[in-house]
DNA sequence: TCACGGACGAGAGCGGCGCTCTTGCGCGGA
DNA sequence: TCCGCGCAAGAGCGCCGCTCTCGTCCGTGA
């Protein structure tokens, strides 16, 4: 490995990028399903058979632009969710909260292939379950030193509670009770279900635009966490 | 129209059912995006052309089992929401919220299809949205005659709410006060979001298995109902 | 400096897909 | 009885993911 990278690694790097780039916009365009190897060489004046010299397969294409969404998302609600002066915890979650609607509004497409129905067949490697957990512990790291909710913890979560307290404690998301747990990872898939059902249609003819109803939502799901 | 049909409509009728059965077998085995005409058409021992005088398009078979996936699920969720001697309104709406997510577990490939991303480029019509109101109402119309909860409700939400009502009115599930409805329908964003995180794999490695967690949010859903 | 190995892009090709069109056949209403 | 329509089959089009081979040219070690 050479501090000066030769012509090949330069261009093998800046060809790569590219392919992604094509491969994004494509995703964003039609989605997921309709992303083809083939179209992106197109899109980049070269034979289908090169691009199998960059991405073994359609898969690890596909797993590269997840990686991609995961971690554009979580830049957006880590950013909303940030301590800032002036910011209040409760505004610091339903900021964070609100910014991955405003993502997954933008981004329907990336939103659909992270958190939708798992492209058939594909399965999800460490890679983009790491990716995956930065959103939902950007949101717990808001909760750190929150009491404890009134009800107390089923033992039957103790064990689920303590491996996501100890995978956040890695993130300096730790010193949240593991009741609270219980109650932010509700409140988690409460919030997927709430972006999801926007964005898939499940709202079709009721509350749509949805913009006031998710914003009642996630106050709601404050509320809950006592914030 | 003859009252004794034709042997070929008897034919006809058969063959589309022949069809959906097997499609319906695919679905469950491999999901909705494997599902292929020509491979119901082999399994079949038919060309795969036979199969577009039944159904006009790979979509329209899929909306097919979009619609039958949808009465599967309702159907279930109505017999566990109904009321019956000794079960309280409570129990009423945490067993339809539980039978939903059995019947998800159950049928994975289905709810997908259902609650999943859309599958690209496919519009959902009238049908489908018409099958897909029937297991939401069966779970407004147990909230019969419950009080308005004590926060007001926000007047961006009053049109929605009313929307929601008047569709309910017809299924028997009116009397249901807007305040409520909006509840209610955050209630049920939050059911959809945790059946989907549990089916595809957001809940990987914290609460896995889900069936506590799944039944503690049910829980706290019928609390924040006031069932 | 040169020769060789390996990375590279192009092209042909395989099997599968959705979908269309044509062809020939047999059922059923006039 | 005879004609028309519904029907299944087959060939074919353009797409897909992926593989293999082949000629080329870069980069390195001798």
């Amino acid at each position: 490995m050479p501090a000066v990278p030769t012509a090949r690694e330069r261009a093998r790097r800046e060809l790569t990028a590219d392919i992604l780039e094509a491969a994004r916009r494509q995703l964003a365009a039609s989605g997921a399903a309709a992303l083809s190897v083939r179209a992106v060489a197109r899109e980049l004046g070269l034979a289908s058979s090169a691009l199998y010299r960059y991405f073994a397969t359609r898969d690890e294409l596909l797993t590269a632009l997840i990686v991609e969404a995961y971690g554009d998302a979580a830049d957006a609600v880590e950013a909303a969710a940030a301590p800032a002066p002036g910011r209040s915890r409760r505004e610091r979650f339903t900021g964070g909260c609100r910014a991955l609607r405003a993502w997954a509004v933008a981004h329907p497409h990336e939103y659909a292939l992270v958190h939708g129905s798992p492209v058939p067949g594909y399965r999800g490697d460490d890679r983009t379950t790491a990716a995956g957990a930065r959103t939902p512990m950007a949101l717990l790291a808001v909760l750190q030193g929150l009491p404890a909710p009134a009800t107390p913890l089923d033992p039957r979560l103790a064990e689920g509670a303590d491996r996501v307290a100890s995978a956040g404690a890695a993130t300096g998301a730790d010193a949240v009770p593991p009741a609270l747990v219980v109650v932010a990872a509700q409140c988690w898939t409460a919030l997927l279900g709430l972006i999801s059902s926007e964005l898939f249609g499940q709202l079709a003819h009721t509350f749509d635009p949805a913009d006031a109803f998710a914003d009642a939502t996630i106050e709601a799901l404050a509320d809950r966490l006592g914030l």
